[in-house]
DNA sequence: TTGACGTGTAAGGAGTTCCTTACGTATGCT
DNA sequence: AGCATACGTAAGGAACTCCTTACACGTCAA
């Protein structure tokens, strides 16, 4: 099993689109590809980098799949970007926001 | 200016350790470069992916150029995270957690 | 003014991503 | 058994990433 990094497996829109979705709870993969507009297989391209990053876990159920989330590795992500909450929140970032708007 | 995707910069860990280093304050270009083992136009590649993003900023002193940190696209992430936290936290998570890791 | 310094950009190439169509394989239905 | 269904995987190609070396350009110092 190949891993995929946490972060590049929520780089990609329609990952993190596909995550959207399961948050109302399981989905046959059929389904998932049926919400998207490129093709069944581009689809389950992305469901396996998912899964390398543990952000899915399938379920087979007769001749289907089923997608669960499991949303614990984005907890990392959400604790490195806490570190930069301070910076978010003080004036530290005017500067930047300055310039980034001249 | 192309603009990236705060996600996908963020993807690549030399970015998110350009970050690192940026929250002890600014730096200059040279000095980044010195702190990586890759060339300094890899850096400095690096850094225009981050400037793009928003995630820092440019200030030219002469013929140097400082890097500060800008963290406030981050916020958005976070945010995005926050919308999975009640997954991780509960036990919704368990059978991804269970089927992870046979 | 001449030369060193600090830095971004261009060019090029190996590797990767991300899509497509075609195929393979297991399950279910009659 | 025979065929349809639900899906993953293989193959292939366009586009992108990410590195390198070579170059261009503005700034400072003697």
């Amino acid at each position: 099993m190949t891993t995929t990094d946490v972060y590049e497996a929520i780089a990609h829109p329609a990952r993190r689109q596909v995550m959207e979705v399961l948050r109302d709870g399981p989905r046959r993969a059929g389904d998932l590809a049926g919400s998207f507009a490129m093709s069944r297989p581009a689809v389950s391209q992305h469901l396996r980098v998912l899964r390398e990053a543990g952000l899915v876990a399938e379920v087979r159920v007769g001749r289907e799949r089923h997608y669960h989330l499991n949303a614990s590795p984005l907890r990392a992500v959400n604790e490195w970007t806490k570190r930069y909450q301070e910076f978010w929140e003080s004036r530290l970032d005017e500067l930047g926001r300055i310039l980034d708007r001249p």
